[in-house]
DNA sequence: AAGCACACCTGCTAGC
DNA sequence: TGCTAGCAGGTGTGCT
C-alpha cells in the first residue's frame, strides 16, 4: 500500500508519538516480520532501554534511530537504527498500552509514556530489521536504493536513471534502485501530469520530457502528503491514528480505467505492464 | 547483464 | 447463500 507519501505521513505520526521516548519493551509476534534481520531473537535486547532519537524516511522505508542515552548522542558516532518497510499492507499504529491489539500485530514497541507503537501487517510483505548508519548518512541496509523521489531527485539524476534503458519508463520509475519512493499509484499519476506514456522505453524519454517529469514528481508527492496520502477502495492505508488519506480524490488516472480523462475526456486505458496494472490516457500521454 | 516471471501472503470482491 | 477465481499499494530471487 504505502508509497512515499503514505510513508511520510506515517513517519510524521511516529515522530510525534515516539521521538524522545524510551522503549521499555519490544514484543515480537510472527517471525516472518523480522526475517530480514540477522538475529531476530536479539532484537528486544538491542532495542529495550534505548531512546528514539529521530524518525526518518528513505523512499518508502522508515528509519527509527535509537540511542542508548542517557545524554545527547555525540557527533560522529555510528547509529543503530531499525528500518521499517510497510510492504503492501503494513501499518504503524499508536495505542494505549493495554488496549486490544488488532489481528496481524507482529511487532510492538512499548514506550515509557503508557503508549505503544504497533506494526500490523496482514500480508506480511513488510518487515522490521536492524541496520547501522554513518553520522548523517543512510543505513547500510538501504544503500541499494536510488535517490529519494522527494528529497534527492533532480532532472540530472532522473536523466541518469533513464539513460540507455530499454525497459518501459513506468517500470523504471517503479525500480527502487533507480528512484526510491514511487509505487504504482504515483508512477501512474506523475506520468500523466508529464504527458508521457508509461509504455515508452525509459531511454527514449527526451530531455524536455525528463524535465517535466522531474517537476511533476515533487508536485504530486507534496500534494499527496498534504492530503494525508491515498487510501484506495480496500481501505488498507491509514496513518498512525487510523485516519484514511484523501488524495485518492485527486487521482487523475490511477485505477480510473474506463472513466473520462480529466483533461481530454478520452477514456482512460489500463494495460498490463511488468505484472502490474498501468492506467493512462492514450491521448494525453505520448 | 538488463529485463522478465515468479514467489511470497492475506483479504476482499465480482461473478457464477 | 456460498464457493472460487482473480486482484491488490511491493520487492527479492533466480532464470534467460
Amino acid at each position: 500500500m504505502p508509497e512515499l507519501p503514505e510513508a511520510e505521513v506515517v513517519r510524521r505520526g511516529v515522530d510525534r508519538a515516539a521521538r524522545g521516548r524510551t522503549v521499555t519493551a519490544l514484543l515480537l509476534g510472527r517471525d516472518r516480520a523480522t526475517r530480514r534481520d540477522p538475529d531476530p531473537a536479539s532484537l528486544p535486547a538491542l532495542v529495550t532501554g534505548r531512546r528514539v532519537e529521530s524518525v526518518d524516511r528513505v523512499g518508502k522505508v522508515l528509519v527509527v534511530d535509537l540511542w542508548a542515552g542517557p545524554g545527547a548522542r555525540p557527533d560522529g558516532v555510528e547509529r543503530d537504527v531499525l528500518v521499517v518497510h510497510l510492504g503492501m499492507s503494513g501499518q504503524l499504529r499508536t495505542a494505549r498500552t493495554g488496549d486490544d491489539r488488532p489481528a496481524h500485530t507482529h511487532v510492538v514497541w512499548v514506550l515509557d509514556d503508557g503508549t505503544e507503537l504497533r506494526f500490523v501487517d496482514p500480508r506480511t510483505f513488510g518487515h522490521v530489521a536492524r541496520s547501522t548508519a554513518p553520522p548523517g548518512g543512510r543505513p547500510a541496509a538501504l544503500a541499494h536504493l536510488g535517490p529519494d523521489a522527494l528529497d534527492e531527485l533532480d532532472p540530472a539524476a532522473l536523466a541518469a536513471a533513464f539513460a540507455g534503458r530499454r525497459v518501459a519508463v513506468k517500470a523504471r520509475l517503479l525500480d527502487q534502485t533507480a528512484v526510491a519512493g514511487l509505487g504504482n499509484i504515483y508512477a501512474d499519476e506523475v506520468l500523466f501530469r508529464a504527458g508521457i506514456s508509461p509504455l515508452r522505453a525509459a531511454g527514449s524519454v527526451r530531455t524536455v520530457e525528463v524535465d517535466r517529469l522531474a517537476a511533476a514528481i515533487p508536485e504530486v508527492l507534496t500534494a499527496a502528503i498534504a492530503a494525508g496520502g491515498s487510501t484506495l477502495g480496500d481501505g488498507g492505508y491509514v496513518d498512525v491514528d487510523g485516519r484514511t488519506g484523501r488524495y485518492q480524490a485527486e487521482h487523475r488516472v490511477h485505477a480510473r480505467a474506463g472513466q473520462a480523462c480529466p483533461d481530454c475526456a478520452a477514456p482512460i486505458t489500463r494495460v498490463r505492464l511488468g505484472g502490474r496494472t498501468a492506467s493512462w490516457c492514450p491521448r494525453c500521454q505520448r
